[in-house]
DNA sequence: AATCATTCATTCACTAAATCAATGAAAGGG
DNA sequence: CCCTTTCATTGATTTAGTGAATGAATGATT
């Protein structure tokens, strides 16, 4: 009972950024005597601080802000590919301070938790008070255990357990697509919003679902799949998934299949990056491939519009270092295909794309849980030092 | 605080049927004490009752089994569609009592209200305590004002209150496939299950879509366009949706069209029963014209299976009338365009379809909502008399 | 048949945690 | 300089839960 306001009054001040107490009561139907009582509690254990005094209100005694305190611990965040792993170390409010990159020889579970405990270990992460794990594939429920990620060949895989075992620090796993999708709610664009929309594109095609502010896995996980929607059951075969399906028109191959079909020299079409730039510098047959495909994404993203009727669509992913090539017949396909205004009144972001946001995201992951396991706990009991 | 836990013991009760206070009190996380005396609260107050003793769970005293009294109060639900009205009267627990049927000469808001109460004048409605009203189109967060219905030539009719005036019963309006899809979640197929889809076929293609035991409007409202989706830009024409949408593949007139396309007989595509019954006799070019909406119908499926990944989805509406004929191909592509195994783990029911379905929604509409109030009002306060 | 262990339901004292009403603190307006 | 307004806090009160003990009903055990 106690708990729960106490993580309600944290989630609002998180949430509505600097806000006064009678604020929050009146936004969470408390009484102002117990906002005082519960935010004292959270301050006395440094999760709140009383940052500074509002503007003006008009009339009356100026409003004392409550802020979250995000520098009270730091928190890494690996990502893992087939290729490589991407480490950043972030404040609780995501903000990266440092990020490091290895490639992997292999991708065998020794290998990728062996390689993440050295590369934290090359960086100032001694101090760290939680660690998420962002990986490519289907995560369980305890968010520990891979059940099963074809990308990196991995099976029923506890790499949680593995690596808190190594480092000491609880560790959050989590499929990459859904934790960014958590990180956008909770430190992204997504702040704010309730219900929205998170679309990656790159080597596959991802969709994160969040709805009241959580990351909707479905009745037995698995939803999300959304790279495996046939827009066309005549359209290009692909290896991974099936004919015609979202991820055989946009995944990083299919766009570069695509455009050696199209006659871009094969030595431009050798990577996603190579493509993009040609076709950045003006190269018609290049930007005619990702003008096709941003068709693709608008009717893509007119099936969730239809669907969901969101008023947010974050996109992001490798893919979207290619945005400027894509939305604009993207905007133009979704506003013709989506059922009146939806696709009018639906704003599409795209996510400055670093190479680290996924990384970030993982550590977004583990802020999250930091955070709100934080504000849960009860601060009655005594504390042993 | 109590209100909460009233409710929620009570929809627990509702949902877990027969159930010993024993069960409750495990299930909820609250002590046996507090369910003794909460539900000794909604005994008094006539919501509950103590059916029967359990069968036996091995040794030790055997539990009360407490039950919803479904049989408290009476309600009436309400189908406007733009030729007639349907009405049912049923009990608390959707079951229903009587059903009546007005032809509609227009659908004009006065015309249909005036019908309204005429009809329910004629039936043994004295006693209703609650009235829900299903329409096609756009309805308001308060559950009263209808924004939009273009089936209806309606917009911005405050139809409850309208109603309620009238009537002196509390009135919930709502769309006709979430009502639908309320229903089924209070009273129907997805009783248990916390999410499921709802897909209709008739006039349109619906889709009500059901998370965590509600139905999802999306953050304005307008969620569950499905029959707008586009599945191929190249398909055919219609008047309300656009071109290769759901709808103009499995609407209604969309199956008529491709009926006499196919060379049936415009005397037996001239209504969709027509067409039905010959597909049913055997006729095989009417039979080809289902099988291939079934396909097209395993493809939509699909798109909704691969993105929620649903346990449950439940297949209504008149179009269903043809569910031999659809399915088969429905389950064949489905399962073949879903990814893994996601096309065969979900539940697809054909809920069996009757002319009152849609009013019997309506009135589980009204029944969810009476049972909702009254469990969730405290019991303390002197109830004057 | 009597006893015992077990499970379900209830009672009552206790307590956590909210509300309510009163009060203090800080601001601007006349 | 006082009054009104709004924000925050305090202490008494109330609500609604828990916990431990008790009673009730049942099958198993001796």
């Amino acid at each position: 009972m106690r708990a729960r306001n106490q993580r309600e009054v944290f989630e609002e001040v998180h949430r509505r950024g600097p806000i006064s107490r009678a604020e929050i009561a009146a936004n969470l139907h408390l009484s102002p005597a117990a906002v005082t009582n519960i935010s004292g509690d959270l301050i006395a254990r440094g999760l709140l601080f009383e940052a500074r005094e509002a503007e003006t209100g008009g009339v009356g005694r100026k409003a004392i802000l409550l802020e979250v305190d995000y520098g009270m611990a730091r928190v890494a965040g690996v990502k893992v590919s087939s290729a490589a792993i991407t480490c950043a170390i972030t404040n609780l409010g995501a903000e990266v301070e440092e990020t490091a990159t290895r490639a992997l020889t292999d991708t065998a579970p020794e290998t990728v938790i062996e390689g993440i405990v050295s590369l934290l270990g090359e960086m100032d992460a001694m101090d760290v008070a939680a660690l998420g794990v962002d990986l490519p594939g289907a995560v369980g429920d305890d968010g520990a255990t891979v059940r099963h990620s074809p990308l990196l060949g991995w099976r029923e895989v506890p790499v949680g357990q593995l690596i808190e075992r190594r480092l000491g620090v609880p560790v959050t796993v989590e499929n990459d697509v859904n934790a960014l999708a958590l990180a956008e709610a909770w430190f992204g664009f997504g702040r704010g919003h309730a219900d929205f929309l998170t679309v990656t594109l790159g080597r596959g095609v991802g969709l994160g679902i969040v709805l009241g502010g959580e990351v909707y896995r479905g009745p037995k996980g698995g939803a999300g799949e959304f790279g495996h929607v046939v827009l066309d059951p005549e359209g290009p075969e692909t290896a991974h998934a099936g004919r015609g399906t979202l991820e055989a028109f946009l995944s990083d191959d299919a766009l570069l299949r695509s455009a050696r079909r199209a006659g871009v020299p094969a030595e431009d079409a050798a990577s996603p990056e190579a493509l993009t730039a040609l076709a950045l510098a003006g190269d018609p047959r290049a930007s005619d491939v990702y003008a096709r495909a941003g068709e693709v994404l608008g009717r893509a993203l007119s099936i969730l519009v239809n669907i969901f009727a969101p008023t947010l669509i974050v996109l992001s992913g490798e893919g979207m270092r290619a945005s400027d090539l894509l939305m604009p017949s993207a905007r133009r396909v979704l506003e013709s295909a989506a059922f009146g205004d939806l696709g009018r009144q639906v704003d599409l972001v795209v996510d400055t794309w670093g190479d680290d946001a996924w990384a970030r995201g993982a550590a977004g992951l583990a802020a999250s849980r930091y955070l709100l396991d934080a504000a849960s706990r009860t601060g009655g009991e005594p504390q042993q030092v």
